[in-house]
DNA sequence: GGATATAGTTAAGCGTTCTTAACTAACAAG
DNA sequence: CTTGTTAGTTAAGAACGCTTAACTATATCC
């Protein structure tokens, strides 16, 4: 059992019950917050990636230098971000969650999580351990396949 | 081992790698095909729940009848969706994907599937299992819950 | 030092989405 | 039949994000 084709149909369902929530519970969350598809988008980037310039953010974001420097203005007027100077090339900017903005950030993904630790506190105890050691397998294949790329 | 903290750290870790990919291959996406985040959120409404009216959609998105209405006239405009009356009640429309709208969908889900794929085409015979069995447990568990609501 | 490249900002213009308000058409109840 | 409700559309105006182009300031190379 749990051939290929198996497990591809088991994930496909799986990727098709998590997206459809994630979607709709993002969507909810940017509305609440009242942030733009691009500005949630750009905090994500810097909670995970911070401290970059407008540069890195125009490449990562697929967007020009000036789309980058204009949405970056406008989260700072909101005291979501803050914007340094590199004290090692004056000309570049170094781009940072301030307090705000990380807790904002912080409280969306808590509140994303809430559905997964509801999902799971309905099993039992076989199955929790099932499903703890599946995420483990799964969270570091990620990981090796996101250094790989 | 695997008590409540322990699986909360991990489903914790396992959301931040997936949120994080998936929030960016969904942008990739609806960027390659031209989409804006709206106009892309309502046609996978329509892929989980199609033959849905205006106020429908409306309600769902938690805007007015009269943005989704211009929303649905565009996608309309470019043959993604199909608008038509309800033989029921002939003030009511029915809105539904195309076969265009649903092809680009479909190309959609299965790029994100893709991600999926690569992820357990690295495990070895016995994770494989493991994951197996842990993704049916957890989408069982999602289907469940969502009956609930 | 002077030419050139790089980092970022600013401004004008376009397309999108949203809102409110006014409107049409169809249904429902007396 | 008339009154009121419901479904959806249309129009005007504001906000946003994107692009291109022109610009400032700093760094780098010869």
């Amino acid at each position: 059992m749990s051939n290929t084709a198996q497990l591809s149909e088991i994930t496909r369902k799986w990727m098709d019950v998590f997206m459809h929530r994630s979607m709709s519970g993002w969507r909810q969350y940017a509305k609440a917050t009242g942030l733009s598809m691009p500005q949630f988008s750009l905090l994500m980037r810097l909670h995970y990636h911070g401290d970059c310039g407008i540069s890195d953010i125009s490449e990562h974001m697929d967007t020009s230098n000036a789309a980058a420097s204009q949405l970056v203005d406008k989260l700072v007027q909101n005291e979501l971000l803050e914007r340094t100077e590199d004290p090692h090339d004056r000309r570049a900017k170094q781009v940072n969650l301030s307090a705000k903005g990380r807790e904002l950030i912080k409280k969306g993904i808590s509140e994303r999580n809430r559905w997964v630790n509801e999902l799971v506190t309905d099993l039992d105890a076989d199955q929790r351990a099932k499903v703890a050691e599946a995420l483990v397998i799964l969270t570091e294949a990620a990981r090796k396949l996101e250094r790989a790329n």
